[in-house]
DNA sequence: GTGGTCTAGACCACC
DNA sequence: GTGGTCTAGACCACC
């Protein structure tokens, strides 16, 4: 269900912090559900378990999962405030791209093509 | 002309190649223009020599610009190619966020009205 | 098995990129396999960590090796792409040759021996 | 006559040197033709005296040309030692080239025909 | 431990 | 003066 690339740049523990809570996000892991162990998921992805924590610990500072101590690691309710958050992060990208985009010539009628595309191959 | 945050966790050399790559493309210096030499931009921006030379390198490698020994560093002529290399990574990236935004339950309606606020804000 | 001559002209960070370019398309160095770590192997030619970095940097940008910080330098899968540009690279400075060798009067049948008495040496 | 690409890589006073030779070997110069004035060919190709006379005085080292003092540097007579040196280079790097090509997969049959390419390029 | 970035400063080739 | 290479060594993020 979680995978990582070995090849990517992006650190391990940021592939494992976005993979779980785009599963979060999307339903596929609900609410009190028990998230792997550190150590299981360690073993699972060859990956050292300290890489795991880190990434749980995120989660859990973020708010998307909660801790009880011998017990595990466990998703915690959608948190209607990250969501906002989300769309304020994505929202600025967007802009960043938009900036971007002008710089190669791209104006907005262009750029809404672009963007429109993307639900085209999304389907 | 060009700016560094010395504070920002983008390493300096890779925001003296954004912001160098952007006034090439945006037409502020023009073909065959010197850029300031190494040594001198080290001593303006108060920066080593070596990581104004690793921009340099970079921007070099990339075809912005090319240097010859003795002489300085010079814009090359804009490379079309290289420039739909960049649309491509931008609708790249753009999916991306369309993926997440997906995830957050915008749809496409939704996506376009972001995007289109980015253009409010940049005139 | 990599060799570094301190006293040639072409730069050290440069050897140690052809020479490893070398073993991995010779297939001395198979996929996955694990390069020595940047400080392993400035100690071992006695040369500064810079250097060899420089030339892992090089190697990963054109694709020849893939990077994960804090595990280290891995050979990437021989990309068949890589090859054919070499072989273009080669046929240009192989027809170079020609051009020079008609300069100095040597015509085809000539040039042909040249290039068969290089394979003779070989074996 | 002689054109310098002020955007190569390889420095401006040998590609002179290089040019020059060429034209001698070539016999599109031939012997005690007087060669441009340094200060002539200097604000010709705008270009730093100190460079041409770099070139010219490797090409007086080689033999190629003689200097007479207040009159000019002028075509030496081809000398055969210097063309028979020159052959034994190519053949090195000829054989450089194999090697690489080598590396690559390419056989003897292959290399050959590579070579034979270039010929009918020359056309 | 492993790579990535950066500073300080030397020495070289080229112009 | 201009870029290119290199050393010595620091500090950081990641595993």
């Amino acid at each position: 269900m979680i995978s990582i690339d070995i090849k990517s740049r992006t650190p391990i523990y940021e592939q494992l912090y976005e993979n779980t809570r785009k599963l979060i996000l999307e339903g596929q892991m609900t609410e009190n559900q028990k998230l792997p162990s550190v150590r299981e998921l360690a073993s699972l992805l060859t990956i050292n378990p300290n890489t795991i924590q880190k990434a749980y610990k995120q989660l859990e500072n973020e708010g998307y999962i909660y801790v009880t101590r011998g017990r595990g690691n466990f998703v915690n309710k959608v948190n209607e405030q990250l969501i906002d958050q989300q769309a304020i992060e994505i929202q600025k990208s967007l802009c960043r791209l938009v900036e971007e985009a002008t710089i190669l010539g791209v104006d907005k009628k262009g750029f809404l093509e672009m963007a429109g595309r993307c639900f085209e191959e999304e389907k």
